[in-house]
DNA sequence: TAAGGCAGCCGTACAACGTAAGGTAGGGGC
DNA sequence: GCCCCTACCTTACGTTGTACGGCTGCCTTA
């Protein structure tokens, strides 16, 4: 089964790198909760216990996950081009670029928001932030106040409070319309949104419909609104 | 140790309501992760297996528990006042309400956001909150980007990315002077934000620093966005 | 070359979790 | 009397993270 676990080949030698590489593969994949220690020791030929001498424990290894994406949120940013223009657009583009990263590993808002510590490298991300509003004149506490305002933007993602509500898998016609015609019935004015709404249904997707023009709505709504707080 | 499991005096029976309160109980005081099917069982005097007559199990409780929040939830709506008012103060009551709620209750905003499924009650509340903007001359597209731009905001919390940094316990003057001149080495404007925000310490906070007037400040930027939004 | 040590990996085992399956006691209906 | 249903308990299983100890092969050093 395990490609590799007898070859008589030196086996590549297992490492921190490579440990986390293999669980961002199973991550994205398979879903956060199918990363366990042992399937992850496993996809890389080796029995669980092994991993204990490259990494902390499963703490840790999370820890390394969140490190990771922190990491390719940093590059993303740095090649977004965030460095010229006004604080709107170059957070703009800050934000959007971030959202990029989540977009390829979305079991990361999930592990970011229920992480117990600040991962470390994310100071230095959020003080670049604030660096990038005091410069454009914001005060301290008005930047501070942007932050909390922010919530998740800056990381790459809007909270979605919850899940669709899409009672399991297939769903026949005549099914589907009773439960719309109830739903009609006893919640208006969310049915008549919905008809209203639509969604494409496959427009790059981060939740439930967290769409990039819900993404940007909220952004540029906020950003709009400290622009004129900062008068 | 269980005060009563052996008392010959008839026990009062089971039941899913004795058993959520009993919940909420120890989520309230140990936290979400405390609660496990035999902590409950043995807060009420009973075996694990036993809670299954009343309970599907523990994602029903996890369920139950949800379904009682939102009820909280709706019950303190209902006596906030915001069917009075312009939309902005209902809107504004209502969450200033749900803010309430969760304070009571701070496991509930990480449980309400892990939960896979919209619980049943909630659209509801989403309907009314429509209705409201609606009322008010929102189309259906701002009204539901609105939504998108509240986030959690509706339930009564505003999504903290990250909990502290605070690193264990009792630190030291020294250690906390040296750490803070790294700190304001490399992160210069955090350091500096820090300095000039300074939080008293004991404002009621569900999270790391959203306080109420950082609660009250995005509601306030997020709705005067939406009233320039709707002209 | 021989001796020693140590890093890397494995096997076993344990506690805690959710829960399936089946057992038991007591009370109400026929 | 019997029956059976409800509420509760006992036992046990599979899965999780991980502590502990043993094996093995390479590296250093004499």
């Amino acid at each position: 089964m395990a490609s590799r676990s007898k070859a008589k080949g030196p086996r590549k030698p297992l490492s921190r790198e490579r440990a986390l590489a293999a669980a961002i593969g199973i991550a994205d994949t398979e879903g956060l909760p199918a990363l366990t220690m042992r399937r992850l020791a496993a996809e890389l030929g080796v029995e669980a216990m092994s991993l204990y001498h490259h990494l902390p424990g499963k703490e840790g290894l999370l820890d390394g996950l969140v490190e990771t994406v922190v990491g390719q949120l940093d590059s993303a940013v740095r090649h977004s081009g965030s460095e010229h223009g006004d604080w709107r657009t170059a957070l703009r583009r800050r934000f959007l670029a971030a959202r990029e990263v989540m977009l390829r590993h979305p079991w990361a808002p999930a592990l970011l928001t229920s992480r117990p510590t600040i991962p470390a490298g994310l100071y230095a991300y959020y003080d670049r932030i604030v660096a990038t509003m005091v410069d454009a004149g914001f005060s301290y506490r008005l930047a501070h106040r942007a932050l909390h305002a922010f919530g998740s933007l800056p990381l790459g993602f809007a909270q979605e409070a919850f899940r669709p509500a899409t009672a399991g898998g297939t769903l026949d016609a005549d099914a589907a319309e009773a439960e719309f015609a109830a739903m009609a019935d006893a919640l208006p004015h969310l049915t008549a949104m919905a008809v209203a709404e639509a969604h494409d249904t496959d427009d790059p997707t981060l939740g439930w419909c967290d769409s990039q023009v819900e993404f940007e709505f909220t952004l540029d709504l906020l950003l709009d609104g400290l622009e004129r707080a900062r008068g």
